[in-house]
DNA sequence: GCCAACGTTGGC
DNA sequence: GCCAACGTTGGC
């Protein structure tokens, strides 16, 4: 089993939001690196960091299960969608999403207390210029989030 | 609001 | 295929 982070700004769709909804469609993503990460990495089953990015301080909001495999973006191929993509056709989507539920909620990790951890030392999100919104994240960067945000132990 | 660090586009 | 211009992300 994989593990990842996955970035939303909370202005748009927050944990409270994944929390109230119990699972979502991951769209939006127009990316080809965190496209191909969803569309042949992840799996059912596999747990999501979830990020909120772009607020004061950005932080870890909870753990989320990816709970649905990668398929269409059916958004890309919606000309009312603000992530409507013209060359995305129903013979080649261009983009994926998955879905996710949320798991377990956590106290949130700021950034910065994330940077303090040696244990998260190489962690992807940590370093300078990440901008990508989908992110693997190596099982022991897990659960050292985790403990931090107040799991004794890691979701089954 | 600034700007570094990208990724994408398109002329050539 | 190169690369300059441009757009976006996202921390600060």
């Amino acid at each position: 089993m994989a593990h990842w982070l996955m970035k939303s700004e909370p202005h748009a769709y927050s944990w409270e939001q994944l929390v109230e909804d119990g699972s979502t469609h991951w769209d939006g993503v127009r990316n080809y690196q965190a496209r191909n990460l969803m569309r042949d990495d992840m799996s059912v089953g596999d747990l999501v960091l979830f990020y909120h990015s772009n607020c004061k301080p950005p932080h870890v909001a909870g753990v989320a299960k990816v709970c649905k495999e990668a398929y269409p973006d059916f958004t890309a191929q919606d000309p009312s969608s603000k992530y409507f993509d013209p060359k995305a056709t129903p013979d080649n989507p261009r983009w994926m999403m998955v879905d996710i539920e949320a798991v377990s909620e956590l106290e949130p990790i700021t950034l910065p207390e994330l940077r303090t951890n040696p244990l998260l030392e190489g962690m992807p999100l940590l370093r300078r210029g990440q901008r990508l919104s989908v992110q693997p994240v190596s099982e022991r960067h897990f659960k050292a989030v985790c403990l931090m945000g107040g799991l004794s132990k890691l979701p089954e």
